[in-house]
This record gives structure tokens, C-alpha cells and sequence, in this order.
DNA sequence: AAGTATCTGATACTGAAAGTATCATATATG
DNA sequence: CATATATGATACTTTCAGTATCAGATACTT
């Protein structure tokens, strides 16, 4: 079968795309995931027609604009310990919190996951990719004897997603990056079982 | 200053309010939180405005249920060991994520969290209660050497609270409850450490 | 008993925002 | 040149929260 049946008529302008696109990126952060199609477009230098050419519902876009956003690469610590390692990822999860703009975006688009079964497929599976890309960590980990080779690493990584996510959502404190690391290495019974 | 400064006309129906909390309380599990000012009206037999001298907006409206909601009192097991209270309390928490309505209704909430300031206010609070309340499970662990006395026990309260509310949220399936308590109290290093 | 304030259900109105429709104009294919 | 689609502008439709009004009911105050 043909791959492109030709098309007749004007094209969609590619300037228009990336306009309607960061201006929604622009809004999202500026304003979190209450934003409306007029001041998407509007910000955007753009016509409202246009917005709905592209995305059927306001519903596409967001989930076009968060798949985006949650498309970026993160880095994968080795710095020869299994608690080096974890204390890196524990540090850099919480420094992201720390900007407001992102805290508050973070909160309402894991809200969002509670009212919308596909952005929750899309954040699962965004935080499934980006965990399992971090399983080099815990391989190193295993084969150094620092982690039961039996580990549930699914466990271990959604224990301290949740916190985050848990204390997040509810504007609680996170604590200390090292107290999170024993907690998970070493649990909370007293040394030597 | 006198208390009751006698009220004037016709008072409010008793009847009228027990009608429309049921009501809400009904709609709420049937249809989430997504239910319209004139379905509570029509499902509490009940004229519209009477709603709204109740309660001046629907988020107050849903406040006050979800408060009531959260005022059910928790068992506080005592097993004989910290292993048995905690796989207790796990047990039953998972138990209630098993009715699709508890959990449906349950992400609803934890994502209007991440909306609304008031609700994460009131979901903090009302499960920092009820985890308090089973601080003496903690007591007793610790008086008899099966948790470290300097434990952060809000830590351990949340990253299993969060593991729950993650894995709600996105829909993931927990893992077993022995699985849970033993990552709790032992971490995932290698025995003997 | 009279007067008045408030509740009650019913109904209509207002305003915001998503989504649809239409139009004149621009740009691409054939 | 003919046709098909994009563009911005504007107006319309629908849904729903919240407001307003009304006639009738009920309870307090004098």
C-alpha cells in the first residue's frame, strides 16, 4: 500500500506546530494543567481552529504536551557502591522537587492520574522506562553482593517512588536522602536481624 | 456573648440535610467524584437550592463527605510481634484496595490532592491520625527490641503508604504482604549486612 | 393572632469553557 | 485554472456551577 496517498490541499504549517507546542509547555509550567484552549492559542500568536486541527480534545494535547515532558533522559550514577549509586538517584529526585514550578506540576499530573486511566498509563509507563533504565545500578549492585540477588526491584524502586510521590501529593517533607537509603538497604529492624 | 443568637424563621430540615449527605455518599462511590450539583438535588429528592444553602460550592460539599469518610476508626492489631501487627495492617489495607469502587474512589481522592490545597490538607491530616493512633503497635516493637528506638516512624508509616498510593494511583498490582513487611523491616541488603 | 424571617422545591438566569460550524482568505496539488 | 485543505476570526451549542426569584410552609417574636 502507498505510504503517503498525496496530499491535495494547503499543508499544516510546521511554524504553527512548535508554536501551539511550547506555548503549551509555557503554559503548563507557568499555570499547571488548568489552562484553557483560548489562552493556549491566544499565547500562542495563533487561531483557536487551528489548536483543534491538531488535537481533537483538550484531553490529546495534555497527554501529547506530558508525553513530551516526561521524554527526557536522566542520568545513571556508578560511583562503585550500591549506596553511592542510590544516595545519587535519592538526591537528584528530590532536587527536581525542590523547584516549585515542577512540584506543582508533578502534583497535579500525578493527580490527573487518578481522574484519567491513560495519563496513568502514561506516567506508568514512563516511570517503568525510566526505572528499568537505571537497572545497570542494581545488577553492579548484585553481582558486588551488595543486594539480595532475589530482590523484588520493582519494590524497591516503587517504595521510594511513592514516598516521593506519597509526600509529594501531600506537601509533607522529604527526608534526608542517606536516611532513605538505610531505610531501604537495611529496613528498620535493629542491626543484626 | 450569648451563644445562640435564636434564629429567626423556619428552620433547616434535618431530614433535607440527612437526605442530601446519604445522597452524595451514595453518588460518590457509584460515580466518583464527577457527579453534578443537579444529580445529588435529583438523587436526594431534594430541590437544588437546598443543596446550595448547604453548602455554598460543590468542593465544600465534597469536603465535608470526604471528611466524613475518613472519621471510620482503624483496628490496631496486637499479635505479639511487630511482623504480625505490621503484616495485619497491610493485610487490610490491601483488602479495602480490592473493592474496585473503594479503589476507584480511592484514586479520585489522592488525585484531587494534587489539585486542591484543601483536600491534601484534609487526606494529610486525617491519615496522619489514623497512623498515629497505631504508634502503640511501634511502642511495644520498640520496647521489645524489634525496631531501632530511633526510627523515623513517619518514614516507615509513608513509604508504605506510598507504595500503596503509587501503585493505587497507576493501577499496578501490590505485592504480597509478607514480601512488604520483610523489605520494611530488613531492606534489601544481604543478610547480617 | 399578627408579623416577619427563613426554609422548601421549582424554575429561570448568568458565566465560563470545551467543542462545533462557518467564512473569507491563503497555499498547495494536479 | 480547479480543487482541496490550512489559517484566523467569529459565532454558536452544550454542560454545569453558581445566583436569583417566587410562592408556599414553618417557626420565632411581640
Amino acid at each position: 500500500m502507498p505510504s503517503s496517498p498525496s496530499p491535495r490541499g494547503r499543508r499544516p504549517d510546521p511554524a504553527v506546530d512548535a508554536k501551539i507546542r511550547s506555548a503549551v509547555m509555557d503554559l503548563l509550567l507557568q499555570r499547571g494543567l488548568e489552562v484553557t484552549m483560548d489562552e493556549v492559542a491566544a499565547h500562542a500568536g495563533v487561531g483557536r481552529a487551528s489548536v483543534f486541527r491538531r488535537y481533537a480534545t483538550k484531553r490529546d494535547m495534555l497527554l501529547d504536551a506530558l508525553a513530551q515532558m516526561f521524554d527526557i533522559q536522566i542520568a545513571i550514577p556508578d560511583t562503585g557502591s550500591l549506596t553511592g549509586d542510590l544516595r545519587q538517584v535519592v538526591v537528584d529526585t528530590l532536587a527536581a522537587w525542590q523547584d516549585d514550578r515542577v512540584a506543582a506540576l508533578s502534583r497535579q499530573i500525578l493527580g490527573e492520574t487518578g481522574r484519567d486511566p491513560a495519563v496513568a498509563d502514561l506516567v506508568r509507563t514512563s516511570m517503568r522506562d525510566r526505572m528499568a533504565r537505571t537497572w545497570a545500578v542494581y545488577d553492579r549492585a548484585i553481582e558486588r553482593g551488595e543486594l539480595r540477588p532475589d530482590s523484588d526491584l520493582w519494590l524497591l524502586t516503587d517504595l521510594f517512588a511513592g514516598l516521593v510521590a506519597y509526600r509529594g501529593l501531600l506537601s509533607l517533607d522529604l527526608p534526608d536522602p542517606d536516611e532513605i537509603v538505610r531505610s531501604l538497604l537495611y529496613g528498620f529492624a535493629p542491626a543484626g536481624r
